[in-house]
RNA sequence: CGGGGUGUAGCGUAGCCUGGUAUCGCGCUUGCUUUGGGAGCAAGAGGCCGGAGGUUCGAAUCCUCUCACCCCGACCA
């Protein structure tokens, strides 16, 4: 048993002590419910591994709850893309789930929208909505307190759960009805800012997925009335993906390339199945890819539909009311989840980008009943949560092999093998779960390598 | 919403056609042995068979209704 001396109470299921902001987590103790059998109704990769690595807890169908694991992620990709939110100025608000009919009365949405949106009384038997999208009640903030041209431009964005009732729900997170998504909505004094603030969010699209660990094609979209390429959804590529994306090779190389050109890129040619026509496609033959995409982002520009519709004015320099020119802008929160794990697995499990994975290290104590072994284990233990660094403590009295199973499935990125062996020879064995590559070392150099990571 | 299918212990399942109060595996509990890739033996705990109604001496099983869930299609971050 590792022992902390500062630890209150051992025994407890809790986070029970704090250091550097960094909580000890000892397997024995955490609620991690995983399975050896997956449930009948997952059926694609994804769902079936976030239930078995005991990330979600299915509520209802298309509605999940997100168990201690799951929600590590969740929470490390929403911190991502608050980063890289606030790094281009956007404004984090939160707005209530539920609105009032009313508003989606004044933009005529409200009976456009039908079945997909989840219709609410009070008691009062007034009309309420649980939020599928917010563009009317982030309309109605800004019209009550923007009154000048001198506040644009402006970006507010959120994080917030949204419903949209699905006819079908399938695939887990990545189709549910209750979702976790990033919308930002942008007000801008006319179309060549509102031009400007579009391209500054797709490059900041791209830097947000490149920080997770993801390569995002953005592909053209109806962009309806309006015209011009002033609609993109971002498509992650992985086999299981619901679209299929036809795009210009030259996209990964500009995609991973450091800096990102707006013209550039959207000018290069990518496009859903829908769209694409081989008869008009300007690519060769032989640098056209077909892969198939998973939709986790989505831009859009629409002037002032929504302003005009709401009445939202501000004064211009001149003196005179105009609407401002609107845009607004998603990314799927809780759909990444599963997105993810579809692009990055193997037969063993998830195997986890290092920016969104809920630990960095997992110590795997093979004798806890040894003194000097769990002591080895307790002093990397101690060593990297003082380091500010996530552990995971795989304390659990288990053979080798259900320890080696469980960290394959939950696929923290790096795997620190205590056994018996490290005691005679003072050596551990640093895993990297994606190539399965392992080297032995001394704890210190272990230490050592992760500060340097750090760096 | 149209078409198809499934509800039996925490999970995965057998039984249903041919009615007689429920099978097996995983997991869980206890003990002993084991300990570098999901251990072995032994003993246990756990199920008003999705719900309601009906047929019958008797229903997991047959009939009717209902609810939930899943798959295929059209829609969507």
């Amino acid at each position: 048993m590792c022992d902390f001396s500062f630890q209150m109470r051992p025994e407890a299921n809790i986070m029970y002590f704090k250091l550097n902001r960094k909580f000890v987590m000892r397997l024995s103790r955490y609620f991690l419910p995983l399975m050896k059998e997956t449930p009948a109704d997952a059926q694609i990769i994804s769902h079936r591994l976030m239930h078995r690595a005991g990330l979600i807890h299915k509520t209802s169908a298309g509605i999940y709850s997100w168990l201690p694991l799951g929600l590590r992620v969740l929470e490390n990709i929403e911190r991502i893309v608050r980063e890289e939110q606030d790094r281009i100025g956007n404004h984090y608000i939160k707005m209530s789930t539920i609105q009032p009919a009313d508003l989606w009365i004044e933009s005529g949405r409200y009976d456009a929208y039908g079945k997909e949106m989840l219709r609410i009384k009070d008691r009062h038997d007034r009309d309420f909505l649980y939020g599928p999208t917010n563009e009317e009640q982030v309309t109605d903030i800004v019209r009550t307190h923007l009154k000048s041209y001198k506040d644009l431009p402006l970006n507010l964005y959120q994080i917030q759960w949204k419903f949209r009732d699905e006819i079908r729900p399938r695939f887990g997170v990545m189709r549910g009805r209750e979702f976790l998504m990033k919308d930002g909505y942008s007000f801008d004094i006319n179309f060549e800012s509102a031009k400007k603030t579009y391209q500054d969010i797709f490059q900041s699209y791209l830097r947000t997925f490149r920080r997770l660990g993801l390569t995002a094609i953005p592909v053209q979209a109806d962009s309806g009335a309006i015209g011009g390429n002033m609609s993109h959804e971002f498509q992650i590529l992985a086999e299981t993906g619901e679209s299929t994306v036809y795009y210009d090779k030259r996209y990964e190389e500009l995609a991973n390339s450091s800096h990102i050109d707006f013209e550039e890129l959207s000018s290069l040619y990518a496009v859903d199945s829908e769209k694409h026509d081989p008869a008009t496609c300007p690519v060769p033959e032989d640098q056209l890819l077909i892969k198939k995409g998973i939709e986790v982002g989505h831009i859009f520009y629409f002037g002032t539909k929504y302003s005009a519709a709401m009445g939202l004015k501000v004064t211009g320099s001149d003196g005179k009311p105009f609407h401002p020119e609107m845009g607004s802008y998603g990314i799927g929160v809780s759909r990444l989840v599963g997105a993810i794990i579809e692009a990055s697995h193997d037969d063993k499990g998830i195997i986890w980008p290092e920016a969104v994975a809920p630990f960095k290290v997992m110590i795997i104590d093979l004798v806890n009943s040894d003194d000097a072994t769990s002591s080895m284990g307790c002093q990397l233990h101690k060593a990297l949560i003082s380091m500010g660094i996530d552990v995971l403590y795989d304390d659990r009295d288990e053979r080798p092999g259900v320890k080696f199973a469980t960290a394959d499935l939950i696929g923290i990125p790096y795997h620190v093998i205590v056994g018996k062996r490290s005691t005679e020879t003072g050596l551990v064995e640093l895993k990297h779960r994606k190539t399965g590559q392992v080297q032995e070392m001394t704890i210190d150099h272990v230490i050592e390598k992760f500060k340097k990571d750090k760096s």
